[in-house]
DNA sequence: ACAACGGTTGAGCAACTGTTCAACCGTGCA
DNA sequence: TGCACGGTTGAACAGTTGCTCAACCGTTGT
């Protein structure tokens, strides 16, 4: 995926609607912004991970709930926390040998939320 | 990925926070609508597909424009345009011999814009 | 009718993703 | 101190994904 710099068609068509194209342009985000907007989708496009973001979500979780509520085993689980860790969608606590997860914040909430009434339609 | 039914830990672990696991499973949404959930994500986890959203907000563009604006074959936009069909984020109207895409409604743009301010913090 | 063009589609391939498995680390308890 | 347990990690493997390529369809203009 590359932002077509200038006005040079990659496209192999003839008759290209360039005011429009040059109009859109501008109005694009900066490529960076597109990868980190889709990355962030990413994550949020597995549903192990979506799983474990309504368990985590309110009252915190450790990992052995977790693998146990979603029928998973711990590894699985942890893999995929790591994921979310890295997104920054979800911090942790330590309490002796346990850890315990939960979102990190409500914006997240929020996204899941809107994208919830969608697919209801 | 299953939602482990009844109290049977698939986990090895052995203290278990049963009345934890209990109480977050009557919580938890459905099976389908995680799955769908996940799925809606992941049609927008993927840069190319959300550069196209970008590109044909507001006034519809077609696949060559699109492409030309990308940098990438029409063969490409078009096999991500389906995915988008597919999953009602576009709608298209044929005009002559192009076809012009455009957003299928504003909910998509609402969940976008609240994942762009999240990105940045 | 024919050729040219915009767009779609299926097969194939390389790159990526999620789970399993085994090994490992750190904490708490005997 | 040593062992058991909660959790993490890396390698490996199967399944998936996105692009390319070539073939195809429908519409337009000659």
């Amino acid at each position: 995926m590359n932002i077509n710099e200038g006005h040079m068609p990659m496209c192999e068509c003839e008759e290209l609607h360039c005011d429009v194209i040059d109009h859109k342009r501008e109005e694009m985000p900066d490529q960076n912004t597109l990868y980190d907007l889709s990355d962030f989708f990413k994550v949020l496009g597995d549903s192990t991970r979506v799983s474990i973001l309504f368990a985590i979500d309110g009252e915190p979780m450790c990992v052995c709930d977790i693998a146990a509520l979603l029928g998973m085993t711990k590894s699985a689980v942890s893999h995929q926390l790591k994921i979310l860790r890295q997104s920054d969608l979800v911090t942790y606590r330590k309490v002796g040998k346990n850890v315990f997860y939960t979102l990190a914040d409500d914006h997240v909430r929020d996204i899941i939320e809107k994208a919830l009434e969608h697919i209801k339609e």
